[in-house]
RNA sequence: GGGCGAUUAGCUCAGUGGUAGAGCACACCCUUCACACGGGUGGGGCCACAAGUUCGAACCUUGUAUCGCCCACCA
């Protein structure tokens, strides 16, 4: 087959695709070789691949090719995610486009709605993998709602309640009003915003009056003055009507005299306002504000701490849209029982949720309105002090973006306190390395401060929660429902908690889950713990951490088995953002995404998994620079050609692993140049720098391979001057030809397969794909000789090609090379060269004697003067000045070199080999500036 | 408030103790028979700043500045 003349990418990517996928390329049967297995982040089954995801899974495919090209069992577990709140989202907006709502159907209809798009259009990302060039083991694509992997879940929640690390409790959750469900605490983002602190007076009870009085820091008074108030700062005034309390520090001497007291929540009906005690925490700071805090313990993640240390009644507000509450008795009646219940201190969560303390006139107002109006009333009762201007932090949702309401409600949790201990010590231990270190403090951090996980979601998609309630509200925790009604006992009505769990709670099972876990497997036994994960540092907490914690619990069987082969992966990699071009957050809403797809089409998919791999240097973000993938797609184009190239030289696939033996110094050196190369790749690999692997195969095909190899050894086939040698150049370009593309297929697998057929020798067709060949064992070293002789050549021509420019000689003249003195080394290079010298240096020939002519061009290789003739041609103003300024560089190198070897302490403290190679470069400077003098001398 | 990271050529980035590198961009030359998505030759950096350790610092220490990210309950 003979190569075309451009390289397409477009016309080679589908068909190698489709070959490796229908003839199960991705996952060959290898029972006996070493397993390797990565699963990859399920992306959302909504989703479409952003450039994310390409260098996501481009550095899991680099990983997994390698792999597969070492022999091993090499898994790639693929699969999507059900991604609750999203996928619901995706699904509500369609219905919402027909003038629809969820609510307009049953939760099953809805449900199977979100079933029927998840087949119509959930394949889009996994076609986009494929474009990517991604061997995943499609075989067995997993879905986190399908019926095994439903089945794990389900257990692990009943497990994980059994056990006692999952329950149901009413706390302050972060509520979303958009979504009218629970999130939690990672789904909440803080942002700094413009608002404002109000300062009210809340009268005491009763009329009374107290002395207040402030001092400064020396204790004097600065002020004293009787109050029949204390005042209160807030930045949410609505929260108002909730108030359990008033606290104060227990050191704070200016309320002393009212701790204890009542005083009043200024607004609302005047007849039915609320009494509430003044108490002392050690939570008021007395240095901010008044040194006085109202405590709202049901919308404020503060007070909530305060009114559950002070048995504070805590008094929900607001319902599930987050506008203040309508339902329940009218205030006036609420407001009595409230007294009744805070004289009494007994009360249940239950009675106290069912009281609507909304004063009748807010009520079903939005909580921004209800603020206006709150502060509107107090204002108007001469009872508000100031208003300032503040800054203040906001929560909102970070997938709705609205501002998130503390609440209190009931929901389950999971002890993820005790969950985090293995998975702390997992990686203190080294059983997870990850990678790079720096992420481990961020690690620990998190774990160590970790907070109960709220997983349950006031959802329809997504995995319900198998907890049935009688009707006394007691909850029956089963698998099935028929094991719920047993527990309950017979003649119990049921009725099933209609919430879904997190996404990442399922998620969080993929790396066993994916393996046929409950089911004692063979592939679990095998595939588990996986070798590596790669991950964003963005959902290390969200899903890498839940990993860790859920997979050490459930596959290290309660701690009887090691934490080795409890972790889900020995390898934890951690790879940065791709940003925009300017270092932006790429994002839909700015408008600045990049599309990988995009990308693809117009530089091919094997330059975008380049340019991922050279951009990917641990940790780092990678700003988007489209002119590198555009170099990239260049340097396959480079490589198209060298093959052509090869296969118009008749040169062909190897069957060698193995090095071919060579005699010539060309191949000799570029047998070494393929030995350096593997040992920087596995070194790279070992290290999981991409970028270097991507450096090092760069400028092994490009300088190494085109710009010398190939040009060297051209004499032989395209002058026609086929010697005895041109055999083996031939036999030896092909091995490292094949030996590239073997190194180079985990990054540019389209490429290189198509290449590697190719190069096929007709006669003898390659019996493999390249996704199947064996990554290089040279064996063979590194010959210093041929190293010796190759730069001696390069430097030669190198260095004629460089005076040729500094002196305006045309590029294509020829010359003859004098060498006066040459060292007998030399000649014999020169003799073996002679071909590749005259070719590419466009040295017709050596003369061993001095030039009778002033008018020379010098240039000094190693221990050689080369002289050049160039009567009439060349300016001797400008060689002087060329010579000069290489006579200064070497001197100075030499002079600095000196410099350290006359410093005594260098000498005696330096290591040894340091002071060694200092000698031997100085001498070497040091000879090099003596011969360019000796040349600047002969110019007159 | 705590933590992490960054600061190296015009741009994007490598470089963790021993003479400053790559790609792109730039300048000049080359329509040489694999490749102009090419070849050749060049120019360009007090490695953010300051102090310290060391025979020797882009690299180690400390501090400063600027930028970015993460975490955190000052109402």
């Amino acid at each position: 087959m003979t190569i075309d003349k451009t390289f397409d990418p477009a016309a080679i990517e589908a068909k190698w695709y489709a070959h490796w996928e229908s003839t199960g390329a991705f996952r060959p049967d290898r029972p006996s070789a070493e397993p390797y297995t990565i699963v990859n982040p399920p992306p959302n089954v909504t989703g479409s691949l952003h450039i994310g995801h390409a260098l996501d899974n481009t550095l899991q495919d680099i990983l997994i090719r390698h792999a597969r090209l070492q022999g091993k069992d090499a898994l790639w577990v693929v699969g999507t995610d059900h991604a609750g709140i999203a996928t619901q989202m995706v699904v509500e907006r369609q219905l919402n486009a027909r003038q629809q709502k969820r609510t307009d159907f049953s939760r099953d209809e809805f449900v199977a709605k979100v079933w029927e798009w998840k087949e119509e259009s959930g394949g889009e990302i996994t076609r986009q993998l494929r474009r990517l060039g991604c061997s995943m083991d499609w075989s067995n694509e997993r879905f986190t709602m399908d019926e095994g992997f439903s089945k794990a879940v389900i257990k692990v929640f009943v497990d994980l309640f059994n056990q006692g690390l999952l329950y149901r409790d009413k706390r302050l959750v972060n509520w979303d009003p958009h979504f009218k469900s629970a999130i939690s605490d990672l789904e909440v983002e803080t942002r700094e915003m413009n608002g404002h602190m109000w300062h009210f007076k809340y009268p005491l009870a009763d009329g009374e009056t107290y002395t207040y009085v402030e001092r400064d820091a020396d204790g004097n008074v600065t002020l004293e003055e009787e109050r029949d108030y204390i005042a209160i700062a807030t930045t949410r005034p609505e929260t108002m009507l909730g108030d359990g309390a008033v606290a104060v520090h227990p050191d704070d001497e200016r309320y002393k005299p009212i701790v204890g007291k009542l005083c009043e929540i200024p607004v609302g009906p005047k007849d039915h306002r609320r009494l509430i005690p003044i108490i002392t925490d050690e939570y008021p700071d007395p240095d901010f504000g008044s040194g006085a805090v109202k405590i709202t313990g049901a919308h404020d993640q503060n007070d909530y701490g305060v009114a559950q240390r002070n048995n504070i009644p805590m008094y929900r507000l607001m319902d599930e849209v987050a506008a203040m509450r309508s339902d329940g008795a009218p205030y006036a009646e609420a407001a009595a029982q409230a007294k009744a219940i805070a004289a009494s201190g007994q009360w249940t969560a239950a009675d106290i949720d069912a009281l609507n303390l909304v004063p009748d006139a807010y009520r079903g107002l939005d909580r921004y309105e209800a603020r206006k109006r709150v502060v509107g009333d107090i204002d108007a009762d001469s009872l508000m002090i100031a208003v300032e201007n503040k800054t203040i932090q906001q929560p909102f949702g970070d997938r709705s973006g609205v501002v998130i309401e503390p609440m209190l409600t009931d929901q389950w949790y999971v002890d993820a306190k005790t969950l985090a201990a293995p998975a702390i010590e997992a990686v203190r231990s080294g059983a997870i390395d990850i990678v790079p270190k720096s992420w481990e403090k961020t690690y620990f951090n998190w774990m160590e401060n970790i907070q109960p996980w709220c997983v349950s979601r006031q959802l329809w998609w997504g995995h319900q929660i198998p907890a049935w309630f009688d009707d006394n509200g007691k909850c029956y925790v089963a698998e099935t429902e028929e094991a719920a009604q047993t527990l309950a006992g017979p003649n119990v009505a049921l009725t099933r908690d209609p919430d879904v769990l997190d996404t990442w709670f399922s998620s969080a099972l993929w790396p066993f889950g994916t393996l046929g876990w409950p089911e004692q497997t063979g592939e679990l036994n095998r595939h588990y713990p996986n070798d590596v994960l790669v991950s964003g540092f963005d959902i290390l907490f969200f899903w890498d951490a839940r990993m860790a914690m859920q997979g050490i619990h459930f596959m290290g069987e309660g701690g009887r088995r090691p934490l080795e082969e409890s972790v889900p992966w020995k390898t934890l990699y951690l790879h940065g953002l791709v940003r925009a071009a300017d270092g932006s957050k790429m994002s839909k809403s700015k408008g600045n995404t990049v599309d990988p797809l995009g990308l693809i089409d117009q530089y091919g998919a094997d330059a975008l998994r380049f340019f991922m791999a050279a951009m990917e240097s641990q940790g780092r973000d990678i700003k988007m620079d489209e002119s590198r993938v555009a170099g990239y797609r260049n340097f396959a184009t480079k490589l198209w050609n060298a093959a052509r190239f090869a296969q118009s030289n008749g040169i062909g696939g190897s069957h060698s692993i193995s090095a071919p033996k060579a005699k010539l110094a060309v191949n000799r050196w570029i047998i070494g140049e393929v030995v350096s190369t593997v040992e920087k790749m596995n070194k790279a690999f070992a290290e999981f720098r991409f970028d270097g692997m991507a450096d090092v195969l760069y400028h092994m095909v490009f300088d190494q391979f085109c710009d010398w190899y190939l040009e060297l050894i051209k004499p032989a086939f395209v002058d026609g001057e086929k010697g005895e040698m041109d055999s083996e150049s031939k036999i030896v370009a092909g091995w490292v030809l094949d030996q590239i593309l073997v190194m180079l297929h985990p990054f540019m697998p389209f490429i290189t397969e198509e290449l590697w057929h190719a190069l096929s020798d007709p006669a003898a067709p390659r019996s493999y794909d390249i996704i199947h060949a064996k990554w290089p064992e040279p064996n063979a070293a590194m010959d210093a000789d041929a190293i010796a002789e190759i730069n001696w050549v390069v430097d030669t021509i190198s260095k004629t090609r460089s005076f040729k420019a500094e002196l305006n000689i045309a590029p294509g003249t020829r010359l003859i090379a004098n060498i006066a003195e040459p060292q007998s080394s030399t000649v014999a290079i020169i003799e073996r060269q002679a071909a590749a010298l005259s070719r590419l240096g466009r040295i017709d020939s050596f003369v061993y004697a001095p030039v009778s002519t002033n008018n020379i061009a010098q240039i000094v290789v190693g221990g050689d003067t080369v002289v050049f003739a160039l009567d009439g041609v060349i300016d001797l103003d400008a060689e002087r000045a060329r010579i000069t300024k290489a006579i200064e560089a070497a001197a100075k190198e030499r002079d600095a070199l000196a410099g350290r070897l006359s410093n005594a302490s260098f000498v005696e403290r330096a290591k040894p080999e340091a002071v060694e190679k200092a000698r031997a470069d100085h001498a070497e400077k040091a000879a090099e500036a003596d011969r360019l003098t000796a040349a600047l001398a002969r110019l007159g």
